[in-house]
RNA sequence: GCGUUCAUAGCUCAGUUGGAUAGAGCAACAGCCUUCUAAGCUGUGGGUCGCAGGUUCGAAUCCUGCUGGACGCACCA
């Protein structure tokens, strides 16, 4: 709480004392205080039909009055800190010392450097965030951007709020889809394995296509599908350990490990390793991986790696990655376990041949195993959470999917309810009943809306890698407008100086200065270097990723998004890209400000603003909202929605932008110079900061 | 049919958890580059907060009903 908020606090309290004789604790007396809508309102407020709860009776008018006769006495007593109190209808308005409060932000991100507003809770949690979780065998769709980018980006938020996020890759790498694409696989002849090898995720979603559409026709390939994933399932599951004594294991590692505890040889990674080797991919071995169900477990393992690589190559591209990378079949092996412990413990029954619970507040059974003894993806979640609960001794774990799985969840964590209420039913599992009982209630669901109109120009599947690419095209065709224009004025300014080079030593001067600037740009049609295209290449990337990225991340979570082409495609006004001008052009008034660094440092000491200057309102205000990131990173937490700081840093980048059109600070006094250039700069780090938490590239210059 | 969820400016969205005069951005129109990056800034127009009730000092926000959309609802994930 910062000096301002603390003094009312203590005033709140002292007139509850005073007049009701009730005492309130900090937070609760913190709560009483609120922003004004507008800045004529002042700078907090109290409202005094709030403090009815306390006793305070009659209509708000009075009560406000009676506040603040309470408060004008003792007024000398803040002055130091407020500029005055004024009552405004119920409300009782405080106006902060403008000068004092801007001083004390701008100082208060100075000394904190890009540390501001990083959060040390008491008992940091523990925050399993599982995302992304794409569905091998498919390619990484634009579907599948925003489960990525909000759960990395609350990770991160997490992570900048002291708590300890532990990122997992859910991939679903396993079901009857499987036995499809296996089947597809053995049924097709004409697959060309030298193309394979080149792109196996393109052939891989070819067969799956392919064997969707025959399936329409042919209802054997349901059956055969059906029978090898069952072959699949069956082959996993033979000569394994029982769940109870696996959690018993883990359990054991766990208790030697602190910190996040990342098991990096686990499932996936593992299994995928052992995949290579003797089987390589040819007709000759075709039978082995088709006839035999070691083999067909082989060819399962083989797709799954394939992909794995594939998605790591387009995370690795956008900067998002994880500690752990699980699979759904690392659960399938324990499945069949759940399904008899829920059995016997009568939490679960049997109907119509399928194993089913019902669940409280739900009226939808849910489906725990299918009546042919296959598992479903809800077994397969109960066991992955309870391993995590075992592994990893959770505090929260939050599943970013998709809001049309809403009913899945409150079924999973419905049946973890039912699990904690009846854990004395169940017989002989202590390491499952003492997992299993407590992770009711850390569960969240972080569910997200759909992307409504999203297609190729054709009308398709939309891949990642194309929407980025097409972003960046039109990232790259505005670089290079720009350019343009840059190098129009130029020569314009070039022949203007020659004209001037007749007229004595001014025009020399400047026919230098221009000849230096020249040479950093090319005129007209010349070819640029390779570097100058790698360069211009690497930035129309960047703004790309960004506008496409934040683009996901703007909105709240929930709201479906109609998605418009124009829309991403345009940089202007609320977009990644005009954040990230706007950081560039930060940078690029800093550099010319600190010409004189040395001086910057002693000022770093002392600086002040005065009031009197005719942009002080503006700074103020600019210093307001930069106070305002640690609220709106808490607000960010609370609702685990990324969007609050989108819309923060949006608000920032406009007051910013505000300010720099009408003010230059070029060529002015050292001592004005200085108090602005740590308010520049600070604005410039909260800035980077939410990029950073919004997995928006930042870009030194634009 | 049942359940979940949404409806705010022509379009895309905010709205401090029930508070002061409902705000931005696109698009339209009118301006601003000899002066720190015009992916910027300024101004104008644009609203029955889906409709109807209710709760109270006070409702875009809460409750009920209606209309309209999205999603989900037994062996897919």
């Amino acid at each position: 709480m910062d000096i301002f908020k603390k003094k009312l606090v203590s005033f709140i309290k002292a007139v509850i004392k005073e007049k009701k004789n009730i005492d309130i604790s900090d937070e609760e007396s913190e709560k009483l205080i609120k922003n004004p809508p507008d800045v004529s309102f002042g700078d907090y407020s109290l409202a005094s039909y709030y403090l009815a709860r306390y006793g305070f009776k009659g209509k708000p008018e009075d009560i406000a009055e009676e506040i603040f006769n309470f408060f004008e006495p003792s007024f000398a007593d803040m002055e130091e800190l407020f500029d005055k109190i004024e009552i405004k209808g119920a409300y009782v308005n405080f106006f902060v010392n403008k000068e004092k409060f801007a001083s004390f932000v701008v100082r208060d991100v100075t000394d904190s450097g890009g540390d501001y507003g990083r959060g040390a809770p008491q008992k940091p949690l523990k925050v399993i965030i599982d995302f992304s979780s794409p569905n091998i065998a498919k390619p990484f769709g634009v579907g599948h951007l925003r489960s990525t980018v909000i759960g990395m980006s609350l990770s991160k938020i997490y992570e900048f709020c002291g708590h300890n996020a532990i990122k997992i890759n859910y991939l679903g790498d396993f079901g009857t889809q499987f036995g499809k694409l296996i089947t597809a696989f053995c049924r097709y002849g004409d697959i060309d394995f030298s193309e394979f090898e080149k792109d196996p995720v393109k052939i891989l979603y070819g067969l799956y296509v392919r064997i969707h559409k025959d399936e329409q026709a042919d209802a054997t390939v349901e059956e055969e599908a059906k029978n090898r994933f069952k072959t699949l399932e069956d082959f996993i599951s033979v000569n394994k350990r029982s769940f109870e004594e696996y959690l018993g294991g883990v359990n054991s590692v766990v208790n030697n490990i602190n910190g996040k505890n990342i098991e990096n040889g686990s499932g996936v990674e593992a299994d995928s390793a052992c995949a290579s080797g003797n089987t390589k991919l040819s007709g000759e071995n075709k039978n082995f991986f088709c006839g035999t169900p070691e083999g067909q477990y082989n060819l399962w393992k083989l797709f799954r790696k394939l992909s794995i690589d594939e998605f790591k190559r387009i995370y690795e591209s956008i900067g998002i990655e994880f500690d752990a990378y699980e699979g759904e079949a690392y659960s399938a092996e324990f499945s069949k376990d759940i399904k008899e412990i829920l059995l016997k413990s009568g939490i679960a029954e049997i109907s119509e041949g399928a194993v089913i619970v019902n669940v409280k507040g739900v009226k939808a059974p849910a489906l725990i195993a299918k009546s042919d003894g296959t598992s479903l993806y809800l077994s397969r979640d109960i066991v992955t959470a309870v391993s995590r609960m075992a592994k990893y001794n959770f505090d929260k774990m939050i599943y970013v999917v998709g809001s049309e799985q809403a009913l899945h969840f409150s079924q999973l964590f419905g049946i973890f309810g039912k699990l904690k209420e009846n854990i004395q039913k169940i017989e002989d599992n202590p390491n499952f009943k003492n997992y299993a009982s407590i992770i009711d209630g850390r569960l969240v669901h972080v569910k997200f809306g759909r992307i409504i109109g999203m297609s190729t120009r054709k009308g398709n599947l939309v891949f990642l890698e194309d929407y980025i690419e097409e972003a960046r095209l039109k990232a790259q065709e505005k670089l290079e407008e720009r350019l343009k224009i840059l190098e129009d004025n130029l020569s314009a300014e070039i022949n203007d100086a020659a004209k001037k080079l007749n007229e004595g030593m001014e025009g020399i001067r400047a026919t230098t200065e221009n000849v230096e600037k020249q040479s950093l740009i090319h005129e007209g049609k010349n070819e640029r270097t390779e570097s100058e295209n790698k360069q211009i290449y690497l930035t129309s990337l960047k703004v790309g990723i960004g506008a496409v990225i934040f683009n996901d991340l703007k909105t709240r979570r929930t709201t479906d998004v109609n998605f418009n082409w124009d829309n991403v495609l345009s940089f202007e006004g609320q977009t990644g890209p005009y954040l990230q001008y706007t950081v560039s052009r930060i940078n690029s008034l800093l550099k010319r400000l600190s010409a004189n660094e040395k001086d910057l440092k002693n000022a770093a000491q002392s600086f002040s603003f005065s009031k009197s200057d005719a942009d002080f309102d503006d700074i103020f205000l600019i210093a307001k909202q930069i106070y305002g990131f640690k609220t709106a990173l808490h607000s960010a937490v609370e609702q685990n929605e990324p969007s609050v700081l989108s819309s923060f840093a949006l608000d920032l980048a406009s007051h910013f932008n505000k300010y720099y059109q009408n003010y230059r600070l070029i060529g002015k006094a050292q001592e004005y110079v200085e108090p602005r250039f740590f308010m520049l700069s600070s604005v410039r780090t909260v800035l980077i900061r939410i990029l950073n938490l919004l997995c928006v590239p930042v870009l030194e210059r634009m």
